[in-house]
DNA sequence: TAACATTCATACTAGTCGGTATGTAAGCAC
DNA sequence: GTGCTTACATACCGACTAGTATGAATGTTA
């Protein structure tokens, strides 16, 4: 009863769902994320949240179909479509991911490492979603350093591919010695590290 | 009633209740890791283990210095008394680390590493374990390569630190990307760019 | 043997979890 | 207006959680 006459809307609710899941599970994990904390965060009640998403698993999925996935793919866009060299367009998005952390950030880690640590193993729904990103995303370095290898920008000795993985290897073990160590700092000199590889795949102007 | 008159044996049950805890842990995460199948697995009671510990998280924090801690030291001793190259004896660790990995161990990542992405953010008792952990198996690598550098072995253009915290943390992904393929195999592609990288440290025979 | 601490075993509690049953109000079709 | 669907709201359930209270059996010491 005094139900407070709240005005309806099935997108916002939805979407004010996903957002809220995305920071628990973000902060949580997925398994330790409770369904009531997100309908305190949203103000949502019970009834509406099981009428957007069958169960809790469905909804941790949608949080990386709609939520992660698409961010990150606009994170790594400037790879995709990049005109000029590749190692230049890798130390730049590496220089934005150490200029943009925050405390925050550093505590909670990489909300895509989080979810594959937590249940890629366990869970054959979530694998497949993190397996296809990030089997995207190293497809991305390693044709954009192909590329490179064409145009005369990386040396041509080295293997695209396990480049490509390398980088992504390091940059998840980066976030995690951060978070490990709660240090902003340590995951700067870290990726420093990482541009140093980078670096290293330039071809040598002779 | 019917106490089936049971031997006992206190360092025995202790020990078993910390192998249990651990295997429990590593499967499932600290916090989705269930007492009772602890109790399970292991066939103590609730009692003996709240005699042995006072709670769950201090379990944990057992789990992390007298299982876990050993495991890796032990595992990591051929670096910090190695007499001869340290590029030849990183390589070494590598291959084994490639050759001893199991569907199970592909499956559940690394128990150091699942550990620091679960709970580093929100304890800090397991937090300034790990990151301990952490800090001295970086030191081990580090002081390895300094000593290979003043042998000649090791190139001397090199930051050690910032080498072995690149290892470190390139591992640590390695492991990632494997658990989130479920596949050995891409553990040994993504553990050879590692190993090319490794070769990349030693020092020019001209 | 008696006294006592250690090492467990059993039964229970309070709280949280994901999920459901049921009801109701809003919006649209006609 | 009536009828129907969508979009919620409330109250509840069984399962499971960490933790505790209590007692009994064992081992040790005197």
């Amino acid at each position: 009863m005094a139900t407070t006459a709240r005005q309806r809307n099935p997108d916002r609710t939805r979407l004010a769902l996903l957002e809220a899941a995305f920071d628990e599970i973000y902060e949580q994990g997925f398994r330790a994320a409770s369904l009531d904390n997100i309908l305190r965060r949203t103000g949502v009640t019970k009834g509406a949240l099981y009428h957007h998403f069958p169960n809790k698993t469905e909804l941790g999925y949608a949080v990386v179909d709609e939520i992660i996935f698409p961010h990150a793919s606009e994170h790594w866009a400037p790879l995709i479509d990049c005109e000029g060299n590749p190692v230049d367009a890798l130390l730049q998005l590496i220089q934005a991911e150490v200029d943009g952390a925050d405390e925050h950030r550093v505590a909670c880690g990489c909300p895509f490492n989080n979810l594959v640590q937590e249940m890629a193993g366990i869970d054959e729904g979530f694998r497949e979603r993190l397996h296809r990103m990030q089997a995207q995303w190293r497809a991305a370095i390693s044709s954009a350093l192909t590329k490179g290898q064409k145009n005369g920008q990386v040396r041509k000795d080295i293997d695209a591919e396990q480049a490509a993985t390398m980088l992504v290897a390091s940059y998840e073990g980066c976030v995690g010695l951060a978070k490990c160590g709660q240090s902003k700092e340590l995951f700067g000199t870290c990726m420093s590290g990482v541009a140093n590889y980078v670096q290293g795949l330039r071809a040598s102007t002779k």
